[in-house]
DNA sequence: GCAAGGATATCG
DNA sequence: GATATCCTTGCA
């Protein structure tokens, strides 16, 4: 994920995500069809769907699947790469009024679902944004050759986090994805 | 352990 | 229109 707007890159890896599988998923928000918040998710693939989670937190979405079938991945949690004052700086101006700024150690910035949307700056205004355009300002990129791709024996799979609503039928899916070991995960999980 | 926080989908 | 619920976080 990186993000330019201020002028100053945000980088980061992805290193925890979710999947989500069209309305059949009763864990899913296309579960209730097509309505005005979740309409990117019906749309091409490489989009952002964006949503407000218990109030407070932008959650990020990227859209998968082919045009008209609604699957999403949810981006749980981010490594930081690069911009990581920017990140803190976005972590001081959304904390909420009157509550105290708590320290996160660098490789926590985005540690989480609501913590990806506060470090990148990123809010509900965004959903529908193509992740893939060339110039997009938040764009989604292949590793860099630096940065080679991880092995699929070092990604662990789990239940997904907060989706007991959905049934144990759903809920029980491994459709949550790890990256073992990686400290900036939202919930550790070793190989 | 639990309150904060507001949009959303659903039911009157 | 009212209300129960929500893909969480940072406090007590």
């Amino acid at each position: 994920v990186r993000h330019d707007a201020t002028g100053v890159d945000r980088i980061g890896r992805i290193v925890e995500v979710e999947a989500y599988d069209g309305p059949s998923d009763l864990a899913s928000h296309a579960r209730f069809g097509r309505t005005a918040r979740t309409a990117p998710i019906f749309g091409p693939a490489g989009h952002l769907y964006a949503y407000l989670v218990y109030g407070m937190y932008d959650c990020l979405n990227i859209v998968a699947g082919p045009d008209g079938s609604p699957s999403a991945i949810l981006i749980r949690a981010v490594e930081p790469i690069a911009g990581l004052d920017a990140m803190r700086a976005a972590r001081l101006a959304a904390r909420r009024s009157g509550a105290r700024s708590t320290f996160l150690p660098p490789e926590r910035l985005a540690s989480g679902p609501g913590l990806v949307g506060i470090a990148f700056g990123i809010d509900r205004s965004w959903s529908g944004v193509d992740l893939l355009a060339p110039d997009a300002t938040l764009r989604l990129e292949t590793a860099h050759p630096a940065d080679p791709p991880l092995a699929a024996s070092g990604i662990v799979a789990t239940r997904r986090i907060g989706v007991e609503y959905a049934g144990e039928a759903w809920a029980g899916r491994p459709w949550r994805f790890v990256v073992a070991g990686n400290r900036s995960v939202s919930r550790p999980v070793r190989s």
